[in-house]
DNA sequence: CAAAAAAGTTAAGTTAGCTTAACTTAGCGC
DNA sequence: GCGCTAAGTTAAGCTAACTTAACTTTTTTG
């Protein structure tokens, strides 16, 4: 037997549908420049206890996926990232699969692909990514990471939250939350959609918009966070 | 709290993964007029133990989707019918979707049928339906159940272990064996192709065929189990 | 028909993933 | 810096799904 360290992570082998789902979630916190992400996150993100969360943890820690210190924010290994972006290049080629083949409107396939993700094989990956010509945005405008994990992030984009008053284009629309999907596209904004921030009321967290239409809106600030935005000034 | 009687099966509210395969392969054994799937022959299926089999049969039953006299093979219920046919007309239906959308070939698809059968939505289905134009049949010939349930068996096909010589269509070829699929595609036959089968030699198990171009070929009985026939006379 | 072989069941133990309850630590207000 | 609160952990216990081992029932066969 070859001599081993004893710190060497064990081999991971299959990896569950419950460690997909957290690599993903801590992933998914700092891709906009977030902070790494909580247990308390973490447990209101899947609809869990905290203790759960913990024992989770403690698995992938085991399986060397994340690393851990206690009373501590969770971050990935090198190994966890992998997964991690490899579930994200999955999830947005079935998004925009799905939005192609099956006429899916982009705020309405986030939920399906959640669940696909977890099913289709390399191959039907691939299949897809050539399929749709090796796309390097998703139906939201989110980047999608290549086979070899390396991340299209060309323009630096700013959320509608931190933007100053002036002309902008909208790249991406944060898929978290459906209900807030679905405000997003009954004011007709999408991916491409061209629009004027206004200057803030100090009185109120909602923020005033102009469509190049001439329309005028309001969104409130949880709306407004998931817009991401770069100047066409 | 309202009276119930005592044999009033329980709610069986989420089937999971491993209650969805064993129903499908309880159902699948009598598609085709086969007698009722043993404890043996799931274990075999499954790769698993005669005792994990028993164990599974147990809580099956005790959801009421099937039902199981010790020491005697396991039928459905009509609540483990319906399940099994929704699975089946899921597997059926992607295959379909596959080989048309992705390219796959009918002799390749049926493993991925197989994960993604377990995580699509009934309105994922319910649009693949529709954009293939509600078909009866996979690409393997197998009859696609309706959404409500029913199953068009129009032709009353014959196994070619059983045919007699004559002229025939091919309508079916199992896609149980991914080694006889390929075999079989080797050999050029697929759904629709037409054949003559020979002569017996009682000597041998393999049976004798002859392609409607000319080519003669003999297949072994593992093989020629796969396929069924309809007379072409 | 009795004995051997095959099939099925029961029992005990494991792991992942969950729960609730009790406890510990960290960070913040005063 | 003391104490409160929020966050995190530990402990105990549950179910589904698996394992191996021991046992029982059924079927086959000489």
């Amino acid at each position: 037997m070859t001599a081993r360290t004893p710190s060497t992570p064990p081999p991971a082998e299959g990896i569950s549908r419950v460690a997909e789902d957290f690599l993903k979630a801590i992933w998914s916190a700092t891709e906009w420049g977030g902070a790494p992400i909580t247990g308390k996150a973490l447990a209101e993100r899947f609809g869990t206890t905290a203790a759960n969360v913990s024992d989770t943890i403690r698995r992938l820690t085991a399986q060397g996926l994340v690393s851990h210190e206690p009373y501590k924010p969770v971050r990935l290994t090198t190994a966890g990232e992998r997964h991690a972006v490899a579930m994200v290049r999955k999830h947005r080629l079935i998004e925009s699969f799905l939005v192609r083949t099956l006429g899916y409107s982009w705020e309405e396939v986030h939920d399906e692909a959640e669940n696909l993700e977890h099913a289709v094989s390399e191959t039907m990956i691939e299949r897809i990514d050539a399929l749709l010509g090796h796309p390097d945005r998703d139906p939201h405008g989110d980047p999608i990471p290549a086979a070899d994990g390396t991340s299209p992030h060309p323009e630096h984009a700013v959320n509608l939250t931190d933007a100053s008053p002036g002309s902008y284009e909208v790249t991406r629309i944060s898929d978290d939350d459906p209900a807030i999907l679905r405000l997003l596209a009954g004011h007709g904004l999408r991916p491409g959609s061209m629009i004027t921030v206004g200057t803030r009321d100090a009185s109120s967290s909602s923020i005033p918009l102009e469509y190049n239409d001439g329309g005028l809106a309001s969104l409130p600030s949880d709306a407004a966070a998931a817009l991401w935005l770069v100047g066409r000034g």
